[in-house]
DNA sequence: TAGTGGTCTAGACCACTTT
DNA sequence: AAGTGGTCTAGACCACTAT
């Protein structure tokens, strides 16, 4: 692994565990560099990337502190989606089509912080609604966060409950999108022709780190996600 | 000015102008090193931003490629799509296809809470980002909230933003689903055929009840819709 | 004044792709 | 083999902030 990303993740570490609170100070680049024995350069680039992605704020002459988690947009609730459908009244059902570990792709160990073909868990899983498909859920988990992940019946419990009760979720990411599905995908939702899907890429931590990845496409015909916003005033 | 960033604007210049269509092989670090007489280190700055930013795509050992257009957001893109395009550093642009008055139908009257065929405002707008459409804008607005709607010129200012002066907003709900284009869309969007689209329907209150109703369709090829949540415990 | 982040240089070695 | 991007070094000067 890249020097730069080893102090990104003794970074993250600190501020993912709860060590390093908000606005906490963090290390300085000199201080980073001398640490990990690298140059400024390379100690500067992981405060930079940790700058870019929202995780801290770097005041020129100041320092860099650790950023005050944004819960302004409380827009979408992490909802389980068994629970979503119980409460509409209406019976939750899952098929679990694969549920193995398997090496971590270039993109998966970006997203999960692991090393590239290092060993995590994934699992597919369709989960239905009154025995109609309405979301098929592609998940990549961390396993040293749900070391018996693969042992779990999903048909009586979603990865969601399982990961919630085995390490507390802090925060999430997300990314919503518009997309067509695959002919895999189709197959899934049981569709006989591709239509527009609504995608949900999130990614969840909990305080000791990234949980897990999870690839959420539900037909566009079955499904509405719903919010509600509350201005400042 | 620094010099990454005068290297940046020319880049910038050459793809917006379309002097570089998509796909366009783009000048290499150390061309534009001698170029710009500058080092290899600051010149692979200008195009490792572009990339960030999504405007390229660097493949390792064959080169820089201009970035097939896609748009990312944020969840504040919900409030004012024209200040998420100017934080992304790109030129907003609005073209108003419709803007008049009309009476309500039984659908819009409900949103809306007005009488069936009482008169509302209704506004067609589509939201370019560099020169390409990623939003339209199909609005309903409660006469009664906004008197002087339809006397605006939306293409200097939006109508969240002149809506959001008029009568402080304070709530909103959405739905976020993805659907199939009409025709009609597929026009304002200048798509050649349809794609699936990210849909937001939006109703805002203010405090003296329900100022608006708009469809906000979006290309799902151009446009993510990001956040972050925190969760409380 | 000392420390911090922002920018920049002129090299270097590597893995990868193209020819 | 030549060119590309990815990483890294060991310096440098600057503007800014805190003390």
């Amino acid at each position: 692994m890249a020097k730069f990303s080893v102090i990104k993740q003794h970074l993250y570490q600190k501020i993912a565990s709860g060590e390093w609170p908000e606005n906490h100070l963090v290390s300085s680049e000199n201080a980073l560099a001398q640490q990990f024995n690298v140059s400024r350069m390379t100690a500067r680039r992981a405060l930079q990337e940790l700058a870019d992605e929202g995780l801290v704020l770097r005041n020129k002459g100041s320092g860099t502190y650790v950023a005050p988690l944004k819960s302004q947009t409380s827009f979408m609730a992490i909802r389980n989606i068994a629970d979503e459908i119980a409460n509409r009244g209406h019976q939750h059902q899952a098929i679990v089509h694969t549920l193995k570990a398997q090496p971590a792709s270039p993109q998966v160990a970006e997203f999960l912080q692991v090393p590239v073909a290092s060993k995590v868990f994934f699992s597919v899983i369709t989960h239905l609604e009154d025995g109609v498909p309405v979301q098929v859920e592609e998940r990549y988990v961390n396993p040293s966060m749900a070391t018996h992940y693969l042992k779990q019946d999903f048909t009586k419990l979603t990865p969601h409950e399982y990961l919630s009760a085995e390490s507390p979720l802090t925060e999430a990411s997300h990314q919503i999108e518009a997309v067509s599905p695959s002919a895999q995908l189709c197959e899934w939702l049981r569709l006989s022709k591709p239509e527009p899907c609504l995608r949900i890429i999130r990614r969840t931590w909990s305080h000791a780190g990234i949980v897990t990845y999870a690839v959420l496409t539900h037909p566009g015909s079955r499904f509405v996600l719903g919010g509600h916003l509350t201005f400042k005033s």
